[in-house]
DNA sequence: CGCTAAACTGACAGCGCTGTCATTTACTTT
DNA sequence: AAAGTAAATGACAGCGCTGTCAGTTTAGCG
């Protein structure tokens, strides 16, 4: 069989090429190589392709060890997150790696709890894998003291974080900012164009910035529809099924029942969903629920969910180019970069067509 | 503040720390360092303590790079997969993480489409990232060509792999077996002690072997129960809740309909049991349902689907261990590798207590 | 056409480990 | 106690690149 053999030859031998075998047929210098293989200014277009010919011609490939070891720096980026959805690491990761692909480099993950000694963390990342930057989503975004120290330790590093986009003169280029606020609003909004004004919120764990800005992007649709704050319908719990589930049964027994609830997440809300099932509730009629993340559970429950879209994909190819920029030290000015996410009406709040 | 002024000590000079510090303080050679660091037999204990002792308190790090590079192997292990299963995803990485930290191993992961060129990526992985072996999922383990060309390079890998466990004597060192078939015909079974005799069978894409693996699992046990394969009830389609639901749809306006499905993962059953709800057909009572995988979807529905609990972190702890094995070149015995999933009777069967 | 600055290229050291092999030390055995 | 063997350790080269800096070519200009 061809193909098998083929493989043998390639690999075996064509492909053991090293940098001077690439130099001899090029005719030039291994420095000259190195030039080209790292898309270094000045070298003559002429002499370029030759060394291109020459390494396409060999299959030449660089070792990736010995130019990290030689460089001090590896083409490896870290991400850090510490997130028990699937969905949000995997599309993180999809995002990631459409960005590094191209720039052959490759993606190392930690999923961390953060409890684990963080200085132990960054100094594996520094002086082990000396990675040439890291991808920090909340928590790791979100503690200045762990952003102090990798910049003490002198690790780029760019964090997805949740916030307003920051005004114009205090521009901050290692983040990416996503407008939960706006999105936890907008969602907010749309139940009080409803006619519900008897709104609770099951917030999720207050560590995480998101959950904050959910809640005050709520808070701050409340206040423009001169709705009081419904402080005993606000409940803080876990970002799980369970809890939406558990949050919601609680709430659905009160004498003072919400006509509506807004889950933190969509997994939440799936559970409140439950929760109402259960209840022999039906929704939107007697409850409607909206949750966040457009989330598989949000499209896959019946009712389909009201939620807020967030393509984290996309963010993370932000998040990725902008390290990517920043390691290469690129002197090109770079915008702030942020993220508008954005309301999805469905059944759970509009009811069926 | 404390912490900080600590950082910039330790990461900025004290971590800088070389071999050549280490063996200085302990009062031996680097050679001896070296030694220790890779748990190489034939070092005496006095003297491995000492070394340890001065690594500790340089807090010491070896660079992976310069590791790498001169050893020729990196302490790197690439996962292969093409799965757009999230929850199988991030299992599968936090079962070989489990392992591979403990081993001051790092995770690349690789998630390609089959489609791609794969000789480009096995020449990758070769040449530039150094791995020292990979991990293989469904369809990379399944295709003899490419393992071929793996073994042709002379990567290491160890590959999960949806089969009955092999007889004795064909011992396969590199492979996780997971009894798809087994499963299958436990909950196939569970079904006809339902009483259940029309039971439809909607399949995932065949070129999976664990849809082989489940169908013939189907087969089996409607063949020890002497009920004829239902060939009008057997469908493939897609491992998608959008595929279940359609099917689904289909199979239930039948006038020959089925009194249970069984669908070929969790997700394909969501969307069957929300295929039911939309007919009006109560579930277990007019249609038993149930899946495989025990997936989120499956404990997060009303009525909760019975299903096929495969503990896929378990099973890639499994992976990583015996790829760390093969590499490591420890000459102990192993043994064959063999994962049994099993079935979890839920309402979706069963109906409610 | 000659001169200067800028663009381009190459020589060479050395990154921090590991592999090989020689040497030393410790432990048996007689 | 000497000889023999095995265990423990060290000396040294070199892995395949990149950084530095010096040298060479080219282009621009009077």
């Amino acid at each position: 069989m061809a193909t098998y053999i083929d493989l043998l030859k390639n690999i075996g031998d064509v492909l053991r090429a090293t940098i001077d075998d690439v130099a001899a047929l090029a005719g030039v210098s291994i420095k000259t190589v190195s030039r080209v293989m790292n898309n270094e200014a000045s070298v003559r277009a002429t002499t370029k392709e030759r060394v291109l010919k020459a390494v396409d011609e060999l299959k030449y490939r660089p070792s990736a060890a010995a130019r990290s070891f030689a460089s001090k720096h590896s083409f490896t980026i870290a991400c850090l997150y510490q997130n028990p959805n699937a969905y949000y690491v995997t599309d993180l990761q999809t995002g990631l790696l459409n960005v590094l692909r191209k720039n052959n480099y490759e993606l190392v993950i930690h999923p961390t709890s953060f409890e684990d000694n963080w200085q132990e963390l960054i100094s594996s990342l520094k002086n082990q894998a000396r990675v040439a930057g890291v991808v920090l989503t909340s928590p790791f975004s979100e503690h200045p003291e762990f952003l102090a120290a990798l910049e003490a330790a002198k690790i780029h590093y760019v964090k997805i974080i949740s916030a307003p986009p920051p005004s114009e003169e205090s521009a901050d280029l290692t983040s990416v900012f996503v407008d939960d606020f706006d999105g936890s609003r907008q969602v907010t909004k749309h139940l009080i164009e409803l006619g519900h004004r008897q709104i609770a919120f099951i917030k999720g764990s207050m560590d995480h910035y998101s959950t904050q800005q959910r809640y005050a992007g709520y808070l701050s649709a409340l206040r423009d529809a001169a709705i009081p704050e419904p402080t005993s319908l606000i409940v803080s719990t876990e970002y799980t099924f369970d809890s939406g589930q558990k949050t919601a049964l609680e709430l659905l027994t009160r004498s003072h029942k919400p006509s509506a609830i807004l889950a933190g997440n969509d997994e939440m809300a799936a559970g409140v969903l439950s929760a109402a099932r259960k209840m022999g509730l039906n929704c939107p009629e007697d409850l409607a629920i909206a949750g966040f993340e457009n989330s598989p559970f949000s499209k896959q429950s019946w009712p389909r969910l009201t939620t807020v879209h967030q393509n984290n994909i996309y963010i993370a190819e932000l998040a990725a180019q902008r390290l990517l920029d920043i390691v290469s030290q690129s002197k090109k000015e770079l915008p702030t970069l942020c993220y508008n996410p954005r309301i999805i009406k469905r059944e759970s709040t509009l009811g069926e067509d």
